[in-house]
DNA sequence: CTGTGTGCAAACTCTTTGCATAAGT
DNA sequence: ACTTATGCAAAGAGTTTGCACACAG
């Protein structure tokens, strides 16, 4: 199965155009093999090391943007220093807990969004991203 | 009317808990006088520059913290290195210009996020952005 | 006067880049 | 073999911090 799965993501790599290389289907398969995730490089650096695939932090960023380029990540769209990745590319939301710094799926969710108005001329939209902060309820 | 503005945004920055200092002044009379904006530290040191308040960028960061932690701004959640404050703070939402990495607010707008679930045990919803991803149309 | 705010420069974090080495086809 | 990817270390961008001087109350 490790087998079928392997070879799943090298034809993904591929299909993207891009060489299969020990690296990138090591790091392929942290991201997609799990289902939904949002991380940073350097959250992916570290499993990969856990994992026993020991890929420099260069390389997961230059793979984390060749993913995104070929569609298969997302950059998410919230505040703060460091940039996360989607492995969900299809319209779906998130919260944005304040002061941790965290992001988590809406879940089962029916999220609609009314009456957004036409683009600008020339223009179409690539996607809609709703973020709910959330803090912490007061003491009641 | 400088003087009335003036006074007024003084004011406001007392109300802050702040002290009403030339450069907080000045910064908060660029950022409020002119209705909703966006933009970056670097931005509105350049604006203050221009405008001639000789005002440190460490001072512009820490004064867009404060007024940010007053509740005066928002940091926009966008992707990209930079952090984007915008002086609305009511819920209303935003295009996002892919390439360009700028941000217009989305006018005329009765845009409503419908079936939002409840936020998890001992959170409160502080607010939701919307991001409409914009890119260019292909060629058709 | 007394305490807070400011400005400068150095430090820090995250990310990108250049180039020699290694791996894929 | 030939080309592209990797790893390292150094550079770069944006932001924060520490400390002496200046200003507001």
């Amino acid at each position: 199965m490790g087998q079928i799965c392997t070879a799943h993501i090298e034809q993904q790599v591929r299909d993207a155009g891009l060489r299969p290389t020990r690296q990138r289907v090591a790091l392929a398969q942290l991201l997609f093999a799990k289902g939904d995730r949002h991380l940073s490089a350097e959250e992916l650096h570290e499993e990969a090391q856990a994992a026993g695939v020991p890929v420099s932090l260069a390389t997961v960023y230059n793979a984390l943007h060749q993913f995104t380029e070929a569609g298969m990540l997302r950059i998410l769209a919230v505040e703060g220093s460091k940039t996360y990745f989607d492995t969900n590319t299809s319209d779906h939301h998130h919260y944005f807990v304040e002061g941790e710094n965290k992001v988590y799926d809406i879940e089962g969710t029916a999220v609609k969004v009314m009456n957004l108005p036409e683009p600008p001329e020339g223009m179409e939209i690539a996607n809609v991203d709703i973020v709910v902060r959330l803090r912490p309820k007061r003491t009641s």
